[in-house]
DNA sequence: ATTGACCCTCCAGTAGGTGGAAGCCCTATC
DNA sequence: GATAGGGCTTCCACCTACTGGAGGGTCAAT
């Protein structure tokens, strides 16, 4: 398999495969020619890989989750800590975006948004306004 | 003004003020012996730059309303439109980190997370499961 | 033999900083 | 006057996770 056949199979672009070997994630043998030449197994393991980037794993926790999968005597309890950690962060992330979500939609109701100078969102960050830190 | 009062100023690391500068968001003038004098108006600029960031503004977006906040005759539409533009963002934002949580979530629920090998998670990432695209 | 679609490597750039080294400057103390 | 400390300076490298592009080899068909 050559890599635009691996990319296509695996959804992940032939630029980003080729970093994740750069990086050690995959390990593909060569053809004769130089090309990379991908198992089955290498296909399989690229997109478990985009898989899990699509969840939002870290590179760092994608290597985890893949020496995991590859280990026949893992405990699952172990990729379950993976797994909740990452959904910590998220809920976190959610959060945050939520926080400025809320200031902003407000700040936008304010605003009167037409020809006139003077605007409400502008007076909150030079911190004009009473707003939250 | 030191860096350092102004970082205490404004609640921006004295490094990233450094940043700021190398990319022209502010621009202190110098005392005698090379260190950086800041003004009362940079000092503002940077507090309303450290608002603006942690409202989510990217770098550019803050270029835009620094400028806007500087220019006594602009439109409160065109400060509107950025914020709205970006309030688009983070709701998107948030529907992918939402749609990552469900999935997540649902595979944590249902792996045992005890000492045994076999784990719906690692089925999923494999492909091995009905999982959403 | 030439075209076009592959493939290769290597370098640089993205966003928004952060960390650290090497080296002035300023003040205080002994 | 020497020294110690803290603060300031510049510059370079590193972080995440890729992405774009240059320059050049390979393959299959015409």
């Amino acid at each position: 398999m050559n890599i635009s056949e691996v990319a296509a199979a695996s959804g992940l672009p032939a630029k980003t495969i080729r970093y994740y070997e750069d990086i050690d994630l995959v390990h593909p043998a060569r053809s004769a020619n130089g090309y990379r030449a991908f198992s089955e197994r290498d296909a399989h393991m690229l997109a478990f890989l985009g898989r899990a980037r699509s969840l939002g794993f870290s590179i760092e926790e994608c290597r985890t989750l893949l020496s995991l999968y590859e280990d026949r005597a893992r405990a699952s309890a172990d990729v379950k800590k993976v797994a909740i950690e990452h959904l910590d962060r998220i809920a976190r992330k959610i959060g945050e975006l939520q926080a400025m979500q809320a200031t902003l939609e407000t700040l936008v109701t304010q605003c009167h948004g037409d020809g006139r100078p003077d605007c409400p969102i502008l007076d909150d960050l030079a911190g004009l306004e009473g707003h939250k830190a």
